[in-house]
DNA sequence: CAAATAGTGTCTATTAGACAATATATA
DNA sequence: TATATATTGTCTAATAGACACTATTTG
């Protein structure tokens, strides 16, 4: 057979010998609301089994003719009505067992935008949607050390919580990094006989996502797309404090973003005190030297 | 239907309404000649259609009762007698048609191995494997600016080289990366037109790989997995400054990487001159403060 | 001893951390 | 004017960059 038009016919013959799985994606999506600073993630409520009534991360299944980000795409236009939104591929989980009904490989995105531009279509997709609050808590912490092993376990709480609709949806998980000599690995699971209530293993990837925001904001643009358009200093400096979990000295913080952002002349009074200017993003600032 | 075990019987029947993607790991193999050091990945020659006689990368289908991370186990351990080795999920290509065949998503991992670890068991699988050498090379690089848009291309040559079987493989890729106000995106694709000698789009997976490998190798301690169990000093500058493809200042990389390894006391003379030091790696610097 | 590479010391420039001082709004 | 937050200035410590010096081997 060295003919490859006939060797592609043969194969479309066979192509459907070996069992396939199916593959959706899962997709965290970030915003600020601006009013408290607070970073929230989007999550849809199961109307069906597997668990239904619990809360998940929106997306779906890829159509056959569509790439992943494709996929995204219209997912989160369909959930947020926000076209051309940021994402970036997360991770693809494969575990075997990741969900009941059948073998589904899930490529997670994390989504950023600021909360202004969008609106929730909730009820779509005839399922409630809302903005969910994040907050992580270390419950333990432990370390084990043999001659050529290291092992640092974490368990977290993760909590997710809508006052507007007063429900948390929370879950446990376990932070394992190991190193065996020069072999390290980090992996995410979840506490299995902990009540979760967030459906899937989507704990695990919002977990997962909350890592490379927080690794991201310390070396790239990545946060510039939770802000308005036009944004204030203090105001930004409350995300990144937020992201990071740890509060940042004002002077320096500055000088850090000082060739990031572009001053509008424009300020904005916002109480007993003195205003702050507004700045906008500098999007000449990304190669650097240009 | 409110019964679980009901909904997930009714949908095992309908599970296959959807035409889905099959599902294939590509795993790009780096390892270091100790030699004249040298970086290395694997490559696989193709036997058959599509891309017949073309070198690719090995890999293959992943079956449905497992992982992607055990697929990509299973595959080292059959291309390369290495098993535990290093391997870490890259990125999930899934363009529509990046196979001629059929819809085919790709899970690329890196893997990195010391190459005194490694037999290749070339001919397992009636194909020819070998390692190849990497070399990248810039042939132009331009710029577009607009009021709120701004692109940086580059054109680069890709070029794979086997000296023994004096076999080359080339691909000519472009990288873009654009900055549409906040949102910024780096996207590489194979350049069409040109002679491109790697299969399917391996070529975009390996330059992907690179630039995973380079940026890492300055902040974790990924660049360990390609050294043997005892090394010198100056072997692992060289294999430094061969992923970052510039020199480095020795008094400044030795006290970067103090913390990191641990003298063993043995020399090693290799020439007509003061002999250099063996260490091997600290696997105790992993969680910094311990 | 000359040649060659291994390994250390040190001066300078840059950046991070910490805190203080100044500026400008409202009540 | 008191209060509150915005914004800037500056001193000190740590780190990076550059280069020179010392050490130890073989021919």
């Amino acid at each position: 057979m060295d003919n490859e038009q006939q060797f592609l016919a043969q194969y479309q013959k066979e192509k459907d010998r070996y069992e396939k799985p199916s593959v959706t994606t899962d997709i965290v999506v970030f915003t600020v609301s601006q009013e408290r600073p607070a970073l929230e993630l989007l999550l849809i409520q199961r109307k069906h089994h597997p668990y239904k009534d619990c809360w998940a991360l929106p997306g779906g299944f890829m159509d056959i003719d569509e790439s992943l980000e494709q996929a995204v795409q219209r997912e989160l236009a369909e959930e947020t009505g926000i076209t051309n939104i940021y994402a970036e591929q997360l991770y693809t989980w494969s575990d075997v067992a990741r969900d009941p009904r059948m073998r589904i490989l899930s490529a997670s995105y994390m989504a950023l935008t600021p909360k202004d531009k969008l609106q929730l279509k909730a009820g779509d997709d005839a399922r409630d949607a809302g903005w969910f609050t994040v907050k992580t808590e270390s419950l333990l912490k432990e370390y084990k050390e043999t001659k050529e092993m290291l092992e640092e376990t974490e368990e977290i709480l993760l909590t997710l919580t809508n006052t507007q609709k007063d429900v948390q949806a929370k879950a446990t998980l376990r932070v394992r990094k190991q190193a065996y000599g020069t072999k390290t690995s980090e992996t995410i699971e979840m506490v299995e006989d902990a009540v979760n209530t967030i459906a899937f293993d989507h704990a695990k990837i919002i977990l997962y996502s909350l890592y490379r925001l927080r690794n991201k904001v310390e070396y790239t643009n990545i946060a510039f797309n939770l802000m308005p358009e036009k944004f204030t200093l203090p105001r930004l400096q409350a995300v990144y404090e937020m992201i990071l979990g740890k509060s940042l000295f004002k002077a320096q913080f500055r000088r850090h973003i000082a060739d990031k952002v572009i001053a509008t002349g424009e300020e904005v009074k916002e109480g007993a005190h003195r205003p702050s200017q507004l700045y906008r993003y500098n999007h000449r600032w990304v190669f650097g030297s240009l």
